[in-house]
RNA sequence: GCCGGUGUGGCGGAAUGGUAGACGCGGUGGACUCAAAAUCCACUGGCAGCGAUGUCGUGUAGGUUCGAGUCCUAUCACCGGUACCA
């Protein structure tokens, strides 16, 4: 055994013991359990960034603990290939898409190698080669021929200026980012899958789902939004043809309260006013002068206009104004809404703003009286000034309303969702081709399974604005399936999201002629997946939907993709910059500045290295670019080893909460191995020990082996059940903080001290595997792959006490402990803590209450 | 705006409603050394006290409970998402 701790040499041979063996890779195994453990598909940006670390150091750890409890573990690994900033660094850079993506997946798979992740390499894909995106166009032909997917017009964020569709993200404060072009909204003819016919079904397999964090859960749940509600036809002023404007409500109870009603700019009826209407033309343009994102929509400032037309009130036959407010959006329902100023806040400041009727319609439940000066009143109640329905409550009114508007066809109850069909064109190049091709006789014809992946060109030149496959008229030219006719291939390709969206099941079948073959249903469902929390919502739920359309088309056969879900924390550092004197900030690098502390070690200011000047402190944010305060992995590794990176990502913090990267902290692990690693080299210095006989064990050494074997079991526990990784590694360091205290050489303190560090190597292998291997071959047992050995399992006889601590309360504040039998009963333990003089001396001249006893845990005297 | 989360020493964090601050970092003092690095030992929430000890203390304000960091109500700050960043 080599005397110092070299991660170097230790992690290289460990890895290439791993490599010979092929020990991850794995197959299907009816012998034993199996388990799937999946990380979210990492984006290959250039490189490995924090955040993937502690992304897939957690799943490593849960495999590799998994193996060691007997499971046939899959832990794959690819690349998500497509997307937005393969574009933008073309545009920087002059290298193709294509291009710029390979070099940057084999980059990051180096240093993914390099920190020993116990993958199944042999399954790796990026789903931007053609094998992969073939199974998913093809599966999109499927869905068209089922009725699934459907076209229709939607809005985008439009720049005039470029002639170009952004992304929400390439808005900033309602301009282009790059041409400063106020953006438009625009609609346009895109692909659309029909989600919202699994909503109820998305909805309701939340509740079987015990294994998906709560916060995911009720967030899909709000996003889905399902509401039961009327849908309420108002008939147009003057309108010969029977118009009428249909609102949806879920306080049809509120309907005697409508003072105006408000419509989108874009809806039909704002439409036609404008038309004979300059000024409100201008407004209406106006309203059309924002992105797209709901955000931006929501947070500006509400603003209306009459537009002198009127609907009738279908109960009490009143005229009532319709105007175009800028925070309706068409497409978004029916694009109109009907406003309750007295019973809905936004109403409520809207007719405040332009001096619209208020009608209070609902007092309260209480009798107490509602002063609408304030606010609106939006809770439920008893309806009032609402002639027949006067003195009914929510559901009665509901119900009564429902009953007469339907029988006069003015109205009908819904279900209605939040959620909206998904919008899957982009149009964009670096994505997947849209296999539809157009007819002018046939319309949208799907491409046939034979003519199947249509590849999109990787060669080419891309300069920015314009789509290179929209550019090139040969690309888009073809013949219709169908006819035969001259046609034009879909140049739109797909959202990102839906390669993500069936990635996993992949995994599962390499090679299959099909998305996915029979091996999908031996590995899936996914046992543990872990991304991050910021992916709740949408690549979640199409996750999620994708599995169910799978199985609907008899791919899969269960329900749900994933039983557990981890969302880890980000990864954040400290930042620090200098103002220039235009104002702008300039940011420095962590690793470059050194801070300034106070005599108790508190930071009072900071400076940068290369100067000696100070520079500010700007707080702890998520690790980026624009704040220059990245932590290089690569770098880490190369000064600390691949083990105390890992170590360090799952002992700073819970997984689940955000992860502050400090070096100092990263230097405490490495300290933590070397001492390791120098106790189990003294340990074997001293020559073979003998064999451990648990009943001839002194005091103190039983007390050694308790806590040995209580740390046992909480590791387990904490890795296995938990997965509180940070609190099992200080479990670890506090026994071999006890055991470096334990100085005992007899025959039998030896073999308790053996079995002690040859426990540690084991319950540290998921953590630190590279350490571990080489501990555990140095404790004498060959060069073993430490997976197949098997999780130590704590000695149920070694946890046994004699006597237990008990903290004594006098009215609920600590007095004093006592030490009491483990046998001892609660008539005892009263008597002891009155006598117990720190407890007695806050007795005196007290009457006692009453004692509760909490078994092995405390005494409460309440006087 | 709306939905979800987080808030505990100088710092990261620990604590099935039951001894707040485990473990690590930082700091202070000491040992070893010609010296430094490395390593080891002791102390380290605030206030009062030589000390024993007392007292205050988990964003803020209330409440439930024998007992609240933990549960409830309100509120503030920060973070994530908000449908074309992934």
């Amino acid at each position: 055994m080599q005397e110092h701790y070299d991660p170097r040499s230790l992690e290289q041979a460990a890895q290439e013991f791993w490599t010979s063996k092929r020990a991850f890779e794995v197959r299907e195994d009816a012998s034993k359990p199996k388990y799937f453990c999946l990380s979210m598909l990492p984006y290959p940006s250039g490189a490995l960034h924090m955040g993937h670390v502690r992304n897939y150091t957690i799943s490593d750890v849960i495999s590799r603990y998994k193996r060691m409890t007997g499971h046939n573990v899959l832990q794959p690994m690819g690349w998500d290939a497509f997307g937005l900033p393969a574009e933008n660094a073309a545009i920087k850079h002059k290298v193709p898409p294509a291009a710029w993506t390979y070099q940057n997946i084999e980059h990051m798979k180096a240093q993914l190698q390099s920190l020993g992740y116990a993958i199944d390499w042999t399954r790796e894909f990026a789903t931007c080669s053609p094998d992969y995106y073939r199974w998913e166009q093809l599966f999109f032909t499927r869905l068209f021929r089922k009725g699934i997917v459907y076209r229709k017009n939607s809005v985008v964020n439009w720049d005039p200026v470029d002639g170009t569709v952004l992304a929400n993200e390439q808005v900033i404060d309602g301009r282009g980012w790059r041409s400063g072009a106020l953006v438009e909204r625009r609609e346009i003819p895109q692909w659309f899958f029909r989600i919202t016919d699994y909503a109820e079904e998305l909805l309701n397999e939340l509740d079987h789902l015990p294994g998906w964090p709560d916060a995911v859960k009720t967030m899909q749940r709000n996003w889905i939004g399902r509401s039961e509600g009327l849908e309420i036809s108002f008939a147009v002023e003057g309108s010969e043809s029977g118009e009428s404007v249909r609102v949806y409500t879920t306080r049809p109870d509120t309907l005697m309260g409508v003072t105006f009603i408000s419509v989108a700019a874009e809806h039909p009826l704002a439409v036609r006013a404008a038309a004979d209407n300059p000024e409100l033309a201008a407004f209406c343009l106006e309203c059309k002068n924002v992105g797209v994102a709901e955000a931006t929509v929501e947070t500006q400032e509400k603003r209306g206009m009459a537009t002198g037309l009127h609907a009738i009130h279908p109960i009490t036959k009143a005229r009532i104004p319709i105007h175009v407010a800028n925070f309706v959006l068409m497409g978004y329902g029916t694009g109109a809404v009907m406003a309750v100023p007295a019973h809905d806040q936004r109403d409520w400041e809207f007719a405040r703003k332009y001096e619209l009727p208020i009608k209070q319609v609902i007092r309260p439940l209480d009798g107490g009286d509602v002063d609408l000066d304030q606010g609106a009143y939006t809770e439920e109640g008893l309806c009032i000034n609402s002639g027949a329905y006067d003195g009914m409550n929510y559901e009665q009114a509901f119900n009564a309303l429902a009953e007469r508007l339907s029988k006069a066809g003015q109205g009908e109850r819904r279900i209605n969702y939040r959620l909206r069909d998904w919008g899957v064109s982009r149009q964009r190049y670096w994505g997947c081709p849209i296999p539809i091709i157009y007819c002018a006789d046939c319309g949208a014809v799907p491409v046939p399974e034979s003519q199947l992946p249509v590849v999109l060109p990787e060669d080419v030149a891309f300069t920015g604005v314009k789509s290179p496959i929209k550019a090139d008229p040969e690309w888009r030219r073809t013949t219709c399936p169908q006819c035969g006719g001259a046609a034009e291939r879909e140049t739109d390709t797909f959202d990102t999201f839906m390669e993500s969206s069936w990635y996993y099941a992949r995994y599962t079948s390499p090679g299959a002629q099909d998305l996915v073959d029979q091996r999908a249903n031996y590995w899936l469902p996914v046992d543990q997946y872990i991304g991050g929390i910021e992916h709740a919502i949408l690549h979640l739920l199409y996750f999620r939907f994708f599995h169910k359309l799978m199985r609907d088309a008899g791919l899969v056969h269960s329900d749900e993709p994933a039983t557990n879900l981890l969302c880890q924390g980000m990864v954040v550092a400290d930042t620090y910059y200098r103002e220039e004197a235009n104002g702008a900030k300039v940011w420095f690098n962590p690793a470059d500045v050194d801070r300034v502390l106070d005599e108790r070690g508190k930071v009072t200011g900071a400076r940068l290295i290369a100067d000696g000047q100070p520079v500010l402190i700007g707080g702890t944010e998520k690790m980026a670019k624009s704040k220059n305060n990245g932590v290089d992995p690569q770098t880490m590794i190369d000064r600390y080893g691949a083990d105390t990176v890992r170590l360090f990502s799952m002992f700073a913090a819970p997984p689940e909460l955000s992860l502050e990267w400090n070096e100092a902290g990263v230097e405490g692990m490495a300290r933590f191995l070397r001492k390791l690693w120098r106790e189990v080299h003294s340990h074997v210095e001293r020559g073979p020990c003998v064999a451990l006989d648990t009943a001839a064990l002194n005091a103190e050494q039983k007390a050694i082996r308790r806590k040995l074997h209580e740390t046992i079991q909480k590791v387990g526990n904490d890795i296995g059940q938990r997965r509180t990784f940070n609190t099992a590694i200080a479990a670890v360091m506090e026994l071999m903080n006890a055991l470096t205290r334990f100085e005992d050489h007899s025959d039998q303190g030896r073999a308790l001290m053996h079995e002690a560090w040859c426990a540690i190597s084991l319950l540290l292998n998921p953590i630190t595997p590279h350490t571990a291997h080489g501990l555990w071959q140095a404790l004498g047992h060959g060069e073993t792959l430490i997976e197949d050995v098997g999780y130590p399992v704590a000695d149920p006889e070694a946890l046994v006490r004699d006597s237990l601590k008990l903290a004594v309360q006098v009215s609920g504040k600590l007095r004093g402990t006592i030490e009491v039998s483990a046998a001892a009963s609660e008539e005892e333990i009263r008597q002891q803590a009155l006598i117990e003089p720190s407890v007695a001396k806050f007795l005196e001249g007290q009457t006692v209450r009453k004692i509760i006893v909490v078994p092995g845990k405390i005494v409460n005297v309440v006087v």
